[in-house]
DNA sequence: CACTCAAGTGTAATTGAAACACTTAAATTT
DNA sequence: AAATTTAAGTGTTTCAATTACACTTGAGTG
């Protein structure tokens, strides 16, 4: 079989995973302590080996599967990483990916077995490698990603408040919006089927729940979307300037 | 050196260039004849393998100065492709970037050498394994790009008239706009300063020469940009709806 | 029964984008 | 030298989309 390119240079290819969550009102990465050399013990990103047998996406949801032990998870690849020396024990190419869980599915125990833990993105630590270039990329990709894909509803549970949602999209933007402006446009759409239960944990008053609609969903999914509003005057929740 | 991922599976790793440039009022496309086998003599983007001791920028970086004699190249890395059997020789992941050229500065030569041919994106022929989906892939984030980066600079020669880049977006986009729209829009942001000189080929008049200010360019790269327009009413080029 | 807390709701003002047609400059033709 | 041709150049009005903004409602708590 190896044939043609006998004189080429092969090198490792690792996948990375970095993987989004949203919880009490913050968007988190699911990140864990390395197990092995070089840099044993200390934070990364989900990864592993690329295998000979497996495509990009096939080997990032294998990485996904051992880490979360969920199947179905909304992934799209980041952008691959190969400065020489990236890796300071071998020359190794990492693909990333990213990648959006629902907090309340994933199997928290099987994460916690590989010694991973939710940070929220206002407080990475030090990562290895290259990996905090990777995880300013991924969310740079997620914020820009989220204007024109409705990708917010992979981060939520099934059923879901406006607050909820609109705290969402303020988490991933680290910016607060109007509620009646925020409620009116996504309303109309017609993404949200309103839900006749109240969720009564977070106000006395409660506030209804709602799916978002699949059909619709993958209308826009073909057609094409935009869901942006400028931040409430006045309010940005950071110096955060966004471009 | 190879103590830490010995058990690992290690591969060919490629990088393609998806080359585009501008000429005669059309976006096109540097396409070659592929030299070696598999595939011999059918259609390819340019690319080559990945060195032990370059990373993939500079790798890239070497493909393009090989093919076009040109080091200031403004390139963007593409996308990772990596399906088991894309190349029918062996396992090799492709890493494809994206390169925008000013047609004129090309060493048409050395292109030539290679069997290099500008192919209009109209046109664009079969091509080897994957290398259409790269394409494909790659018009759509240039598309995409354009709206919030200036690169249609890139494109160009130093000197240009409004016309010229006026039917340089209309080529990208594939749609055609207003010019009174047009002029003012790209004219308020300030990035093109007139020239005294007029270009006569295109029109008895002449059309002044402008040349885009470097000191605007590398300001709005930081503060962010925006420049997007609906085509006109009525008149786009093809059947095409952009999303 | 008063109070508290977050959910829920509509309109006016402003801004930004799109639509639209004639004049000008210079070369070419008669 | 006058008439014709060709593309360049130029402002204003209209319309649509976004933003700003404040009070009422519902239900649990003390």
């Amino acid at each position: 079989m190896e044939i043609f390119y006998i004189d080429e240079d092969k090198h490792y290819v690792a996948i990375d995973c970095i993987i989004f969550g949203f919880d009490a009102g913050e968007l988190k990465l699911l990140l864990l302590k390395r197990k092995f050399e070089p840099a044993k013990g200390e934070w990364s990103v989900m990864g592993g080996f690329l295998k000979r047998e497996e495509s990009l996406d096939e080997g990032a949801r294998r990485i996904l599967l051992q880490l979360t032990g969920l199947t179905d998870i909304y992934m799209e690849q980041l952008q691959s990483f190969g400065d020489v020396n990236r890796d300071p024990g071998e020359r190794t190419i990492s693909i990333a990916f990213w990648a959006l869980i629902k907090v309340n599915d994933n199997d928290i125990k099987l994460a916690k077995t590989h010694g991973a833990q939710w940070v929220s993105i206002e407080k990475i630590p030090q990562l290895i490698f290259d990996h905090n270039n990777m995880v300013q990329k991924g969310l740079k990709t997620l914020r820009n990603k989220i204007v024109t894909k409705p990708i917010g509803f992979e981060l939520l549970p099934e059923k879901f408040t406006l607050p909820q949602l609109q705290s969402l999209y303020e988490a991933i933007n680290q910016e607060q919006m109007d509620k009646r402006n925020f409620r009116k446009r996504i309303l109309e759409t017609g993404l949200l089927d309103k839900m006749e239960e109240k969720e009564k944990q977070s106000s006395k008053k409660g506030a209804y729940y709602y799916m978002f609609n699949k059909e619709k969903y993958r209308l826009f999914a073909e057609m094409g979307f935009h869901f942006q509003m400028k931040a409430k005057k006045d309010s940005l929740i950071k110096g955060n300037c966004q471009v």
